[in-house]
DNA sequence: GATGAATGAGCGTTCATTCAT
DNA sequence: AATGAATGAACGCTCATTCAT
């Protein structure tokens, strides 16, 4: 119940509801979160809500920001422990990536899944905590090339493309959508496996 | 049992109802798919459709079911224009993947975006044509690894992921989550080129 | 209950809205008639005006043009009372106008005071009826200047102003405005007096 | 009955809620006067206002009120204007109101539009204000009938209709319920110049 | 004197679904 | 086989008002 650390007294509220939004988010789906579900969910009226969030879209921007910025550090972190090895840096970057969103669902879906059409108006400065997270991969890759490890053409495209995998990995699972017969973990250790081995300069040159 | 191909009357409307479903459903989006919008497309009531099928949920399981076939269907085309060479069937499987998601994506979203609390009661045995669409990837790759040309530890869970790298790509395409600075192209071509790169036995040459 | 003289049982209800709509706008004023109070008032769920019009605002052109048409037979009823005398006609025309008005607020709150912003999309062809009722007024003063009673510059202004002056009458004592002393027969009496004396061709010329 | 003289400091907020209130109705509309607007407008808390009015009404009756005295105050200097003779000080009157209502539209709606039920208690004694403005047709006509260039049976009952022909001519303005095709000045003129002759002795000679 | 927090009632509208016919 | 009539539940949101502080 008292997960703020902030102790002011408007900010507990604020957080209150952004919790229970993210809790009913992912364990009732993306439809039924509605302001009357968080109202009733924290006792509140669903006009109090009113009282900390301009309307539906700037609480569900928060959120995704929130997520946007909880990512950022896992993923800093994640890179600040292999500060010399861009290989086990990008790998390591590639398991917290997979873990962030198998460990958080409910910021996952509205972060990367929700169609734009629904959040038109999410404000385009935010997009750069986005655009930093995609950077802690580019770089890596950057580092790597400068040491002769890894082989790529542009730096940031091709951490899209990692970050395609990563995503994609994370999607099918949440879903549900891998083949019961098929192990969870082997399945991220084989796509992340994957993900790394389509960078490495090969040591025999193929033409 | 008898889901499609008798020729009766009754069979007739339910194709009409999932053609005009499906057409509704990539024109005009998930969210406007409603029974009236279908009723009034296809001239008949609304009430008419509960004559064919038990619910919304259930049409929505036939369409699932339809686009996975149709994307079989897509699929085995592309992987009988390579029947020797795995590399090269492989990636025309990728980018067949990659096509089919970018031309239908509401369709594309219905199948595999969808939140599996939306379809509590969608057949399993559906499931199958799912999972048909994996063993192409998986057979492709174990053909690969017989001819010493890739390697894999198991087909399946690599096919897998190889599934999920494509998945991402299209979902983040789809959602507009990829950085405006980069050309589409470009991401598509980097991210099935690092797929295929994944499995490449080191000491392989493909020309 | 079974005001509709028209037999037909769709036809019915919708007739029931109208009148029911009608009478909750005059006793309960513009801002209480909602579509909930409507649904209420006549037994059935909101939902169900749905069925029989595409929302508010049809609701209201209907009653709208409802009363412009009523309006218009009464007019032509009392105009053809008086073929020969403009003068006897004009007069019959605003004591038909102003009876209306007082034995119809519910119509004549929608039909004239309700301000444009609130109704927007007021298909025009139907303001076809409410000029047509401008005509009764203008054709009389045409054909008393013919005849040399009246003495009128354009027809249609004047028609206009007659209008304004009966309108006024019939608002303000609508609107409960006229002082508590005055007794409104006079009140009506008098007005209807001074706009024919207005018209009036002077016996002797002022210049 | 202090209502607005003394220099007290709670006066003077009273003041300026009610001078930001008259801004937000004329510049917004009646629709967008919440108590939350004009607590905006002022930088004061919604409930602020309560310590300063009982409610939304009494504000709106205070407005009226006001509306009704600065309408007093034009007619009271048009008519000053004209001490010597009734027909030009009627005239004058006739414009001064007309301007009025077409230079506050919204002003005039709250004043003399707005259903009674929503201003169930009005306090009559603030009619006076009201009846006051009547007045001022009342005299012109009585001195007119004295000089004998009037006919007027009772000056009250026809100062009443007098302000009816004003009241509909400046409603239906603006309601925008003039023919698009009739210039709203050469109607303005016509209503008026009407009025004017309706009281005419058939003898008399205006210059 | 002033406020922030909170609320209940209400708005127009959409939707999937049911049922008697 | 097909339908028109009807509905309950829900949606995001606004408003005037209250009350403890």
């Amino acid at each position: 119940m008292t997960t703020a650390t902030d102790g002011s007294e408007e900010a507990e509220l604020r957080r209150h509801i952004l919790d229970t939004a993210r809790h009913l988010l992912v364990q009732e789906g993306y439809k039924a979160l509605s302001m009357r579900t968080i109202a009733d969910a924290i006792g509140y009226s669903a006009t109090s809500i009113y009282l900390h969030f301009d309307g539906k879209d700037a609480l569900l921007h928060a959120l995704i920001h929130e997520g946007m910025m909880a990512l950022r550090d896992r993923l800093r972190d994640a890179a600040a422990q292999h500060p010399e090895s861009p290989v086990q840096r990008l790998h390591a970057l590639c398991e917290c990536f997979v873990e962030f969103g198998l460990e958080n669902p409910e910021y996952y879906e509205i972060m990367f899944q929700l169609r734009p059409e629904r959040m038109e108006r999410y404000p385009p400065e935010k997009y750069r905590a986005a655009r930093e997270n995609l950077d802690f991969f580019a770089r890596a890759l950057d580092e790597g090339v400068d040491q002769g490890i890894f082989e790529v053409d542009d730096s940031r495209v091709s951490a899209s493309a990692v970050w395609a995998s990563l995503h994609g990995t994370v999607s099918l699972l949440l879903a549900d959508r891998v083949d019961v017969h098929i192990d969870p973990d082997a399945f991220i250790e084989t796509a992340i496996r994957q993900v790394l081995r389509g960078f490495q300069a090969p040591a025999a040159s193929t033409s």
